[in-house]
DNA sequence: TCTGGGGTCCTAGGACCC
DNA sequence: TCTGGGGTCCTAGGACCC
């Protein structure tokens, strides 16, 4: 089993496109007063930011580093070329999200399956990785299951490879921290923690029952079997989607039940959207609901047949947030679509089964969703040509232009609403109906 | 003004059915 | 008066992953 995995991706793209953040830490993430970081450079990694943090403790760690929305089209067309080449190698390959996947070996063409072949074959894939992506780096990992081979890539990161010999799995796992296992977060270390469970040494020690009794069913048998490096899990090249969801934090806690209401309805026509994209439809209808203390409430109901219709899906979304007590004030709203058929229903009778279309009620939405100039979003000048948002406010846009192959190009400022700059759009193929969260 | 967004999987309780 | 067992579906919440 091989497992790749792009180094510091989303920014090692951003340094790749932007010539001017080479060598300097970047920040990916959420740009607005509530974002977390998604992914920071090797050098922002230096002053201690790291994913997940929040933007604002990262931007008081760093200050000087780029911080940049993201650019998805980027990171996807960067992925699709690497798991291109993946699949050129092997018709078992995995994707677990952009940057990373699994490879199944034994379906690749390889004289064998020895350390000295494998090795080889790896190296030559990282240089194709690098070659096919402009420069772009990757981690890997080889050993005789999904497991070995994730943690084996984690081992000599940035543009690292580590092929674990088989037999020598168990003196590789004993030592390492329990937080190796997959599955393992913060609360399952902290229960083990507490019954004196550190290192995966001590882990082989509990009995299956014990952990059981510990963990609950799943994760307990789970667990048991990956301290000892027993993992038979294949590689799953096509996994079916199970729902569709789209949620938004806000600058600023909601308390307006209007608001809400009319910002679902968004919502539900941006996963609505998405459904018929991908040609889906569901019967199970969720809202989410974040409170301006955290607390995380859900309310769902369902359908006796599958729809994709926004105006039912915005319907019932508004009408399950009348059970709740929003009155302290709403940070987060979502709304989902799950129990997923890749059909739609039949009209047997000849009737409409979805209500008209409610015309969407007008509502104001908040500036920070709408803010068209995100930093290091992709622009082009009429007379300029392509260039990057290096910041915007107070009604100036200032751009820097500069592409990966035209480098130390000039910065200048314009107006927002400079009818000479708009934002760039990849060409062509199929462009979103919904805008990409950032 | 600590704490994103898009997902997956698991658990537990209750309804309901045979 | 006491009180089966198994199975499925639904809802809500939580842990975890990238």
């Amino acid at each position: 089993m091989l497992h790749l995995d792009l180094d510091a991706f989303f920014a090692a793209v951003e340094q790749r496109d932007k010539p001017s953040l080479r060598g300097k830490p970047v920040v990916v993430g959420g740009v607005g007063g509530r974002g977390v970081v998604s992914t920071a450079s090797y050098e922002a990694r230096e002053y201690g930011v790291r994913s997940a943090m929040s933007t604002r403790e990262a931007r008081a760690r760093c200050p000087h580093a780029a911080f940049l929305s993201g650019r998805f089209h980027a990171y996807r067309e960067a992925s699709e070329q690497v798991m291109g080449l993946l699949r050129a190698v092997s018709p078992l390959v995995e994707p677990l999200s952009l940057d990373e996947a699994f490879v199944d070996l034994a379906r690749a063409d390889l004289p064998d399956l020895e350390v000295d072949t494998v090795t080889a074959f790896a190296q030559d894939l990282r240089s194709r990785v690098r070659e096919a992506t402009h420069g772009l780096t990757a981690s890997v990992g080889v050993g005789t299951s999904k497991f070995i081979a994730k943690v084996a890539s984690d081992l000599d990161k940035p543009d690292g490879l580590v092929v674990v010999a088989p037999g020598t799995e168990q003196e590789l796992l004993r030592p390492m921290s329990v937080s190796v296992i997959p599955g393992v977060g913060p609360a399952t270390s902290e229960r083990l923690r507490r019954v004196g469970i550190h290192t995966v040494a001590e882990l082989e020690s509990v009995s299956e029952e014990e952990l059981v009794r510990l963990l609950g069913k799943a994760s307990g048998h789970g667990l048991f079997h990956l301290a000892r490096a027993q993992d038979d899990r294949p590689v799953e090249p096509e996994r079916e989607t199970k729902s569709v969801s789209v949620e938004g934090t806000y600058d600023t806690d909601l308390t307006d039940r209007r608001l809400m209401e009319g910002l679902l309805t968004r919502q539900a026509g941006e996963v609505a959207a998405r459904l018929r994209k991908h040609g889906l439809s569901g019967r199970t209808i969720t809202i989410k609901v974040r409170l301006h203390d955290f607390t995380t409430l859900s309310r769902s109901t369902t359908l006796s047949s599958p729809t994709d219709a926004a105006g039912t899906i915005a319907r019932l979304a508004r009408s399950l947030l009348t059970d709740l007590d929003t009155s302290g004030g709403v940070r987060l709203l979502g709304v989902g679509v799950s129990g997923l058929a890749d059909w739609v229903q039949e009209d047997l009778f000849g009737e409409t089964t979805d209500q008209e279309e409610e015309p969407l009620p007008e509502i104001e939405v908040p500036h920070h969703s709408r803010r068209t100039w995100a930093p290091g979003m992709d622009v082009v000048h009429a007379e300029l040509g392509k260039g990057w948002v290096w910041g915007s406010g107070r009604g100036v846009v200032t751009v820097r232009f500069e592409t990966a192959e035209t480098p130390a190009g000039p910065v200048r400022s314009f107006p927002e609403d400079d009818p000479d700059l708009s934002p760039w759009r990849p060409p062509d193929p199929t462009p979103e109906t919904a805008g990409e969260p950032a």
